[in-house]
DNA sequence: ACAATTACCTGTATGC
DNA sequence: TGCATACAGGTAATTG
């Protein structure tokens, strides 16, 4: 699932190709994926725009275009961007269509961005949830879903003080709280349970009854892990991959998350996994003892 | 006002 | 073997 480090990989990968390129037309089969216009529309107002940069906030990728318009894409669970080509130096090197091209390494590709270049930007979707919005810089900036944002866990200015003030008081569970977008951006199932386990925290503690040095723990952990996977290229579960296809370098690093049955690398005890609100939890009950 | 639950999807895994 | 069901999960929308 493509959190902060997947969504930052991805946003370094495709800046590259996209700034400085026109958006020549744009193809979809799944128009549901892009929201508050149709489909028609969206075509009409995208064709010819030039992308000036692209950029990330939480798990949002921001492609700032001219003439005012900002395109952002949400890749939820299974969405992710993949690069093509289909011409080199101004020659065709296949007669297959793009779509078909794309299928042969991904067959999941609902959205493709044609660039004057001959670059082909793919969006693979298994599952659809992606979500495409375009509109002016003002509209998109003031979306809900952006503006009402949590902090950015890596960014300088969230020191330790800020961290305590957003988790202080919260009656949820901690691994709850660090996923809630709205409390701290960009961070989902793998990474909180990563963090949980780094800093020997039981998941379903309450934010608000951690201890100031276990609150630190989580913060040094959660900047520790996040810095790490952006470095390795984000983690690939599922199908999910790097814009040039290659899979994420902190899949192995993974300790817990999605290991239930596997031994704790720290202790050799089992990993359990339990169902919090609908979500799965991964956790060593030896070095994330529950209190109590 | 807040917290908990459901909807959105579909491939994969599991059970009978 | 085949069919039905459960499960995965980010976040908006809905319900409690």
């Amino acid at each position: 699932m493509p959190e902060l480090p997947e969504v930052e990989t991805t946003v370094v990968s495709i800046r590259q190709h996209l700034r400085g390129r026109r958006i020549l037309k744009v193809w979809c089969d799944a128009p549901k994926l892009v929201r508050r216009s149709s489909f028609s529309v969206f075509s009409r107002q995208i064709r010819g725009a030039r992308v000036l940069d692209v950029t990330r906030r939480a798990k949002n990728i921001l492609i700032f275009l001219d003439r005012d318009r900002l395109l952002l894409v949400h890749q939820k669970m299974t969405g992710h961007f993949l690069i093509g080509k289909w011409r080199v130096r101004g020659r065709r090197v296949t007669p297959l269509s793009p779509k078909v091209l794309f299928d042969r390494v991904n067959g999941y590709i609902h959205l493709i961005f044609y660039l004057d270049d001959g670059t082909m930007l793919g969006l693979s979707d298994l599952r659809k949830f992606a979500k495409v919005i375009l509109g002016s810089r003002h509209e998109i900036l003031a979306l809900p879903e952006l503006a009402d944002l949590g902090p950015e866990p890596l960014h300088k200015s969230f020191t330790f003080a800020q961290f305590y003030k957003t988790l202080e008081g919260q009656k949820r569970k901690v691994k709850q709280v660090l996923m809630d977008p709205y409390v701290i951006a960009g961070i989902g199932n793998i990474y909180a349970d990563e963090i949980l386990w780094a800093a020997k925290i039981y998941p379903a503690r309450p934010a608000g009854s951690l201890t100031l040095s276990e609150l630190k723990k989580i913060y040094k952990a959660m900047r520790r892990i996040l810095k790490e996977a952006v470095r390795l290229g984000g983690t690939s579960v599922g199908d999910y991959r790097t814009p040039s296809g290659k899979e994420g370098g902190y899949a192995s690093r993974r300790a817990v998350y999605g290991r239930e049955g596997e031994k704790c690398p720290r202790c050799g005890t089992v990993i359990r996994r339990i169902t919090m609100g609908g979500r799965s939890a991964h956790f060593c009950e030896t070095c994330q003892r529950a209190p109590l």
